[in-house]
DNA sequence: GTCTATAGGGGGATAGAC
DNA sequence: GTCTATCCCCCTATAGAC
């Protein structure tokens, strides 16, 4: 739609003209969108241009207009799943006051476990791919070390007033943190209500042993 | 080799022949180690039968002798390297009195991440095809409580013992040495020393708050 | 801009010779 | 038991019509 049929040369650049940028981007999205649910439910490998295409509804030749090739694609939405994941944890860390904001945080990291399971496969997906393409590799690191350090900087709020305790440094009750919120998110048993009390449990315990000074 | 010729009978079944047994273990090793690097190095979807029968010197054909099908091969592959970690645990678990041993689990995996690659690689792995793959979700599901299970057991000991305070439950604290375990092993950056250097100060951190009543 | 059709290359698995 | 040769399907990406 919108086609200007008094043009016809063959290149229109740098002439600003609209394009209907915005129908492109409506597109991507859709496209994305596809992909992300295709590529949860079988893996980055075993998905085809072809399914990701029927699930975004149009041909394959005109997704590889929105994208150069399929690890372009892949990149795209690496990308857009780990900005994701950095507002989350950045949302969950401002439940509350510290100490139980960890439990928010692994609480959190469940509910979400139910709510999108896509963005939980995708996440082990992108884990995995990491260790073999180097640019996903370089976006997960970048990703990884953002969201240390806002919960970092979190931590280190809340001890100065003073709800958590000055025994350990923020970087490592971050890291702390972090790591428990990746084995939640990978963790098999996740998904059975034993698993999740067992985890939610933990979160008590380091709340608990978190807390200002004895 | 060890051919006998004078039986040239289509099936030779159900009366105990010797048939080579230990050769054809042999060669069903020698395609699992082969399995085991290309599925490391590539994951499991992108790596192809004949990259393996490649790399265990033998023809695609001759690996079907040995495995009805590729999906066999992944599975007998993952079920062999659950056993790897519930052994790598248990050993790690019986590193020194209790407290200290937390950090012996955690330092062992990071010291494991180093000497065994392909061992992480393939963890990762198996943890993404458990989200689409029913065998392989029931195998690690299996060998997740099993390792629970025996950490708690250990955990149990240690409190009798009076080595680990009793304000928790075993299965709860083993929960907790399981999800930074599993986190510690998924974590993009512990393979730079700065992760490292966190993880183990995590590490310590847990071991203190852990110790015998205050 | 979007499509249909197809190029060009592998993939898993098997038949049949030796 | 092991191999070579091959079947048949599906993959990524592109050419060219509309």
């Amino acid at each position: 739609m919108n086609r200007s049929r008094n043009l016809k040369t063959t290149r229109v650049r740098s002439r600003g003209r609209p394009v209907d940028e915005d129908a492109r981007l409506v597109r991507r999205n859709r496209i994305l969108a596809a992909a992300r649910a295709s590529f949860a439910a079988e893996g980055f490998h075993a998905t085809s241009t072809a399914t990701i295409a029927r699930a975004a509804k149009l041909s394959v030749a005109n997704l590889y207009q929105y994208f150069p090739s399929k690890d372009d694609l892949v990149l795209a939405l690496v990308q857009q799943d780990l900005q994701a994941d950095i507002a989350l944890v950045v949302e969950l860390g401002r439940q509350g006051p510290f100490p139980r904001a960890v439990e928010s945080v692994l609480h959190g990291v469940l509910e979400e476990r139910g709510k999108d399971e896509d963005g939980f496969r995708l996440r082990l997906e992108i884990l995995a791919e990491a260790t073999r393409n180097v640019a996903v590799r370089r976006a997960l690191a970048s990703a990884e070390a953002q969201v240390i350090q806002l919960l970092a900087d979190q931590v280190g709020e809340a001890q100065s007033r003073g709800e958590v305790g000055r025994e350990e440094s923020p970087e490592t009750i971050a890291r702390l943190l972090y790591l428990l919120a990746d084995g939640a998110a990978s963790t098999a048993d996740a998904t059975t209500s034993d698993g999740r009390r067992s985890i939610e449990a933990v979160a008590r315990l380091i709340a608990r042993v978190l807390g200002p000074g004895k």
